[in-house]
DNA sequence: GAGGAGTATTGAAGCGTTTCAATAATCTAA
DNA sequence: TTAGATTATTGAAACGCTTCAATACTCCTC
């Protein structure tokens, strides 16, 4: 490597035979130097292949155009397609995204959202994994914005784009019910905030239909393919009067899982021994050996309103006033709760 | 906000009655001081709230604990698995990885890799949208390290970890042939390499294979199950005699594209009058309509192998030699392509 | 209790920027 | 021409950290 790998705005000055404050303003005030100046400036940096060290801009100017996005399950469509949808909404702003995924795991969230604050970055979007309040205050307080995706937050603590996940859980059971269904599955991990509020939503459908019908719960652990194939299978393996006749299963990923137990040996019918409800309605959804019903959540907007919320607290400051969006969630009827 | 948002170093050795040098070695040397100091200072660091300023950190220290990773396509679950495996590679040496998606535009590509270059991080696993040497070039005369995931680079300039696409398109092909098909469809982006060497190892089948089979493409600019959709709508359309009999797809999202339309209104039998073979194989692969059968990469294996490589790069600077690694790929057969 | 060998702590220097008051160069109008 | 106004350029002073030589403590041992 060469002697002087990393060529100095102080390199560029000299080259260009200007003072240091020039090269500085050719980068950040352009229309305060004259073109001749800027050229020969401009033909120094390209000589010298030099790049603007961030960390000394950053340590200076105090402020990053970075946005951080910390996710707990990047191989959920969903989150991509959020995360999409954030990061157009951002370079809009002249910002840029750099992800993040916990996979679940507290200790990596943690993580993250340190090394954001540490970086400075101007804003962080989390979807939390559990009750992260005490970190994300301490973000705050340091003066590093944060919103809550997918989650909704204490009114008085910090903005946050959410879907009702109450009445997702609600719909999809009342849907159930509607299809003559009443011995209804729920599938999801209990921890997760979400998912305890759809399993709330979907009690309440069962509490307002009166007493013929009832709510198994089969809790697992993780929200994956795999984990709903595991579910499945020890529904299939369970006696036939034991079985649900439906189930609602709190994420796509779980709904696949389950589907592929039950085709498997073609072993139990979909939807004619169990309906099946699933939750995002993410891209593959539609087409599964049974395309599959399911609640979707407008991915999209939620992104772009997390961007949105974040950008008024960047720029707003002092009288920026926390919102707390949410979404509600639309039912899609496929052939996995179809009618019997 | 308080007038002191943001304590310093210096904030916390006044309030601990140390002096500044001892507070950054009870962050940095914590076994060089005594503990009773350190503890004072802890309480100090705790009760001003103060986050160490990567910035500052990092223009003194001029390395920093981060992977930047940049990627086409974050929404293929293929790119999400490879992404996971890093991160966890990453993690047990102690580095982040953080995720810039670029959805295929060479513009925000440019901005990412940028990005990164002026944030000095340690390294750069990247998978290109297209040739970009030129930058990639850039990046490590700047001293940032760089693998290219998922395509092979020259063997002087830099390290690389890829799937042998020649290899997998062979084999997609001689696997339809074997299966009696002789008019193979192949469908993808061709401005990809990867694709095009899927397509040239395609080619090549058919070529040994002699003149009864022959080989149609058809072009579809983007990768996606939309994109899939409308290719397969094309084909619905066409005369029956002019449609092929099989088809690959160049990965799992248009194939399931594919099996949309054709499902739709039951226009096209798969496999009957259509055996379908994608490539990833991507979890949602075996829980589609019709099991797809695909061309399985190692994804795990790619993510890790990238950052074992990037990490060798980054401790052994200069008598590191740049060594490609080439995956094979592994058909796995489902009902899409079975016998007719 | 003095000398010496650790062991802890100090604080100044400097990383590469941005910023800003001071200075220099250029232009305008009389 | 030149004073005065305007526009460009300069360079020193931070920003908050790490590093490292210098200094100040401890603790032994004789």
């Amino acid at each position: 490597m060469n002697p002087k790998a990393r060529p100095s705005i102080q390199d560029v000055a000299r080259l260009a035979g200007v003072s240091l404050g020039t090269v500085s303003n050719v980068l950040n005030n352009p229309d305060m130097v004259r073109a001749a100046t800027a050229e020969k400036v401009l033909k120094a940096i390209d000589q010298l292949g030099f790049v603007r060290n961030d960390a000394a801009r950053q340590l200076k100017a105090g402020k990053s155009l970075t946005l951080g996005m910390v996710v707990y399950d990047l191989a959920n469509p969903f989150f991509t397609e959020v995360g999409r949808a954030a990061e157009n909404a951002a370079a809009e702003n002249g910002y840029a995204v750099l992800m993040g995924n916990t996979d679940h795991r507290r200790e990596r969230e943690k993580q993250y959202l340190q090394l954001f604050d540490q970086q400075r970055v101007a804003g962080v979007l989390v979807s939390p994994t559990a009750d992260i309040y005490e970190q994300i205050d301490e973000l705050r307080v340091h003066g590093t914005q944060v919103v809550l995706l997918d989650r909704k937050a204490d009114a008085a603590r910090c903005c946050s784009v959410s879907v009702d996940d109450f009445a997702g859980g609600r719909v999809a059971v009342e849907h159930l019910l509607a299809q003559g269904r009443r011995r209804i599955g729920f599938v999801g991990n209990l921890q997760m905030q979400q998912v305890a509020d759809r399993l709330a939503g979907a009690m309440a459908a069962i509490n307002d239909f009166g007493n013929q019908a009832q709510l198994l719960v089969f809790e697992s652990s993780d929200m994956t393919v795999l984990a709903g194939r595991e579910v499945g299978h020890r529904i299939v393996a369970a006696a036939q009067q034991d079985r649900p006749d439906s189930l609602f299963a709190s994420n796509d990923l779980l709904a696949m899982g389950l589907v592929q137990a039950f085709m498997f040996n073609g072993a139990i019918q979909i939807p004619q021994e169990i309906a099946l409800v699933g939750y995002d309605d993410i891209d593959f959804a539609a087409s599964a050996v049974v395309p599959l019903s399911s609640i979707r959540q407008p991915s999209k907007l939620l992104g772009e309103t997390a961007v949105e919320l974040i950008m008024d607290e960047i720029s707003n400051g002092q009288n920026h006033v926390h919102r707390q969006v949410t979404f509600q969630p639309e039912l899609v009827v496929r052939d996995s709760s179809a009618h019997a």
